[in-house]
DNA sequence: AGCCAGGGCCGCG
DNA sequence: CGCGGCCATGGC
């Protein structure tokens, strides 16, 4: 199945390399991309992007890709308020914010604190070549995520082995608990985001900005704003903001922004990231 | 070579 | 509470 959709407000390249996600590789004229066990294939050309997956994946990914919403509304109401929000809302407008799945998204971000991200998707394609089950598209071979069962049964030293650090008992941990089912992410999805982020930061290895990711990417409550450096420098440089804490930080943003800091808080993040292509590195 | 990366934990005051 | 040291690893 392929369907076509207009590129303004959904470029694939924007969509991907701006950090919200990390399981793809540059492909002929775009990516492949990967979430769960599913595979798509997507592509930006001129005024259109392009997306291809199997028949049985077209609703799964239209969801994914949050194709239902107006983008062009999230850019024209970013507008007024002028200065690097504007700016940075017109360089990003082809992101979309995704629908990914929470419990991928949840071991995802852990991997990211205090990392790059060329070494979080290193990490993550190791993950999940060693322990995700085998699936097929376009004639290749690629993995799964990794069941929490499945990772809950290695031992501490394979992840280590795979590059995670001091990360590798947060992730191990995590596996360990939704196994057992002291932690319930399904339970979390009715939370409003208050409470959401107060659940969240009670995981071993999860703080309030990975909380923040794991709120706006994984179950799209879009009055979260994720602070880390990057976006420690727009506040400090742009916002001429002067509190250090991230926590704070974030919540002023929120206050700001409301619904809208999510998105907001990515076109900013790609902006001040600059013009990193990261598919150059695949 | 040394700083930095989509930070968080833990002990201390 | 708020702060600072520390944590693995490798990209650049």
């Amino acid at each position: 199945m392929q369907k076509c959709y207009s590129s303004e407000f959904f470029n694939a390249t924007d969509t991907l390399s701006c950090g919200q996600v990390f399981r793809f590789y540059a492909y002929k004229e775009g990516f492949i991309l990967f979430s769960l066990d599913k595979a798509c294939y997507v592509y930006t050309k001129g005024t259109e992007t392009f997306l291809q997956c199997n028949d049985d994946d077209e609703q799964y990914f239209e969801r994914y890709f949050d194709l239902d919403r107006d983008y062009s509304l999230i850019v024209k109401r970013a507008k007024k308020f002028g200065g690097i929000t504007e700016i940075a809302s017109n360089f990003g407008k082809g992101i979309r914010i995704l629908n990914q799945d929470t419990e991928e998204t949840l071991f995802s971000f852990i991997v990211s604190q205090n990392n790059n991200i060329p070494r979080i998707k290193s990490i993550i394609e190791k993950l999940c070549n060693a322990l995700g089950e085998e699936r097929e598209f376009f004639s290749e071979i690629y993995h799964a995520f990794p069941t929490a069962e499945i990772m809950a049964e290695q031992d501490i030293d394979f992840f280590y082995s795979i590059g995670l650090g001091y990360r590798a008992p947060y992730i191990k941990k995590l596996a360990q608990d939704i196994v057992s089912g002291t932690v319930d992410i399904n339970k979390m999805s009715n939370l409003p985001t208050i409470q959401l982020k107060k659940t969240l930061v009670q995981l071993y290895g999860v703080g309030s900005k990975v909380a923040d990711c794991v709120i706006l990417f994984g179950f799209h409550h879009t009055d979260a704003f994720p602070v880390d450096t990057w976006m420690e420098k727009v506040y400090k440089e742009d916002f001429n903001g002067n509190l250090v804490d991230r926590e704070k930080i974030a919540q002023g943003f929120v206050e700001k922004f409301g619904e809208d800091s999510g998105y907001f808080q990515q076109y900013m993040f790609y902006y001040k990231r600059g013009f990193k292509r990261l598919t150059v590195l695949i």
